[in-house]
DNA sequence: GCTCCCGTTGACGTGCACGTCAAGTTCTGA
DNA sequence: TCAGAACTTGACGTGCACGTCAACGGGAGC
């Protein structure tokens, strides 16, 4: 485990974001800190610092807000829960469950990115179409077409 | 051209926006209708509604917000606009000026859209990666890597 | 001409994702 | 030990992209 204990100014700078937004995460149980100080303040960890990097990504990329990321982090933290107590050997069906529930936002995510890949090779064929467009006017100037 | 002389409840519904949104672009000087009834009522072009979906593709694919779609179109406009008075002839210098911006913003934008592919290929390896652990899980459940 | 839906402007409201300020506490280097 | 930077909670403010309501005007079918 690294363990570097990051404090929340750290953490902010090197993510690219402000304090306030991961007070604001840690409210709608986004991204808690893994301890505090004697006194209180937040103590991250460098996994911490990964999952903040991972919101921004989905946040940016996929253009899904806080409410959709937190259900998609969810869904894995229970999953990785599961997998703590799977030594214990507890509650075989509902390990299905979980994993399963895991399974399917995975493949919706994947459909999801697929789709967006698309519609980026859309807009990305658009610009092309214009930029040859933009070579003929500055070649020849006399052929509109 | 294709003039239909759509009206805005007619607009939106075939954008999948609504009638404030096209209000609110008109606002912002983004989409404006090509023409009006007697009495003062939007009309709308086939080619407007082209517009107004692709700023839905520029906002919802690449997360621009509608200031940066305002440049984006403006500088086409501006291109467009030139082209219709090319055959009058007029300042030559001010021709190329204008393409030149025309050139740098779409060669800015294939960047970005280059950027924002290679973010999203990383996504979806990241996303595969945690399939294939998924599969194991579901496999063999007595092998924590 | 009457109906009724669609449209108009203007103004205020809303949800999200934070920004910002206040007043106090804690941590760190000299 | 003490200055000053960094942190805390709490509350209110902000910018964007619209939503919504009010009060009124236009226009297409009967």
């Amino acid at each position: 485990m690294t363990d570097g204990a990051l404090r929340i100014g750290e953490v902010a700078t090197r993510a690219g974001v402000s304090c306030r937004t991961l007070r604001y995460y840690e409210e709608l149980r986004l991204l808690a800190p893994s301890g505090h100080s004697a006194g209180g303040a937040r103590r991250y960890t460098e996994d911490d610092l990964a999952r903040l990097l991972r919101i921004k990504e989905l946040q940016d990329v996929m253009g899904f807000d806080l409410e959709e990321i937190g259900a998609i982090l969810g869904a894995e933290d229970r999953l990785a829960e599961l997998r703590t107590e799977w030594r214990g050997g507890a509650r075989p069906e509902r390990q299905d469950e979980i994993l399963a529930e895991a399974v399917k936002i995975n493949d919706r995510l994947r459909q999801q990115v697929r789709e967006k890949r698309a519609k980026l090779d859309e807009v990305m064929a658009e610009l092309e179409a214009k930029a040859r467009r933009y070579r003929e006017l500055a070649g020849g100037s006399s052929t509109p077409g």
